[in-house]
DNA sequence: CTAGTTTCTTAACATACATCAATTTTTTCC
DNA sequence: GGAAAAAATTGATGTATGTTAAGAAACTAG
């Protein structure tokens, strides 16, 4: 039945893992194919689960009561997305996470992992590089929020995530960067002239 | 010699250690006292080291080509302290570290730190989980710079960080939340009145 | 291919916060 | 305890970005 190559080597790229292990991590993995525009988490249900991207787009974001959208994650090809503050505390979302492009995704709880460190420490180690690397890219959003225009913002960030630019519409780079899709048109309009 | 406590089960709270593993720790650590207004990392040095404080207050700051200081971190009692996207990468300080009220406080390298994690797997768990709760501070941070006004996020901030606010200048908390010291001047007194 | 819907753009006006320039208050330290 | 320095406050004015409202452009689906 499974001639298909595994996608563990694939996501745990440079971690040495045995085929029993392989095999192990394999199976707390779940494959889901989402379409566009369907809504992968909602307001309010528990978070047990973190997901891989395969390929395809989401994001996550927060509604204010006033219904503006604040994007605070996109996720393409190699990405983990989740609403990580309740994730991590195994408690309610208060953000969405909706696909933004047909993607094909594996989702893992946070109990199974928690579990598979205790057997598999470079799992772990892993995972804390992953979260290293997220700290300084948070990091550098409030250094940029703090220090840059909303112009320099919108240029870091294509020059940051091309591909994501590429599949995400503009209202959502806007929601991303902390201001309106009037605004983000009118510093476009400024870039394309000069 | 050493009649006094060890500092270790202190830092590690609920981290199951054994005597010798205690020992072992410690041998990495190095204690620190700091007086008010000194620089414990500079701009362009090689960031080979965390902190943790025991007693006093610090901050991590960038300052702008402008000369605009932004205020990345505070730090009291039981937090720790770096310039972390220079920390996990092993490379030189954008950031300065200052130490802001009299401050005791232990060092230990990421090099000790990793050989550690080898030996003693629950430590990596620890700072993971560190890391994850400075993740979602992170992330709430950004959601608050995306989302609430210079007032709200004051109204937050010292709600949040009593103990901080306390040791702090008012301009080291405009720093932080991206303000003008005038702007959090009028801010306070708005407050005031009402 | 066309009608409807979504997304993007533009313009006029509003507002939160920044800047500049004093002045007052608080802290430091001899 | 008093002079000097540092920090906080205040007012007048400027500016980046928001808001409101409309229309143009780009998709989408039958």
């Amino acid at each position: 039945m499974n001639s298909q190559k595994s996608f563990i080597p694939e996501i745990f790229k440079n971690v040495p893992l045995t085929k029993k292990e392989v095999v192990q991590i394999q199976g707390v993995f779940e494959k889901l194919t989402l379409k566009k525009g369907v809504t992968l988490l909602n307001v309010g249900e528990l978070v047990e689960y973190q997901y891989y991207i395969q390929s395809g787009c989401l994001r996550t974001y927060f509604v204010e009561d006033s219904g503006k959208e604040h994007t605070v994650q996109f996720a393409i090809r190699d990405w983990w997305i989740s609403d990580y503050t309740a994730f991590f505390s195994s408690s309610k979302a208060i953000m969405t996470i909706e696909c933004l492009q047909d993607a094909t995704i594996y989702k893992v709880s946070r109990e199974d992992m928690e579990n598979l460190y205790l057997e598999i420490p470079q799992l772990e180690t892993f995972f804390r590089k992953k979260l290293e690397g997220a700290f300084s890219s948070f990091q550098k959003r409030i250094l940029g929020s703090l220090s840059q225009t909303a112009k320099d913002r919108y240029t870091s960030f294509i020059a940051t995530y091309p591909n994501i630019e590429m599949s995400v519409k503009n209202y959502h780079i806007a929601s991303y960067l902390g201001i309106t899709t009037e605004s983000l048109s009118r510093i476009r309009r400024e870039i394309a002239q000069n």
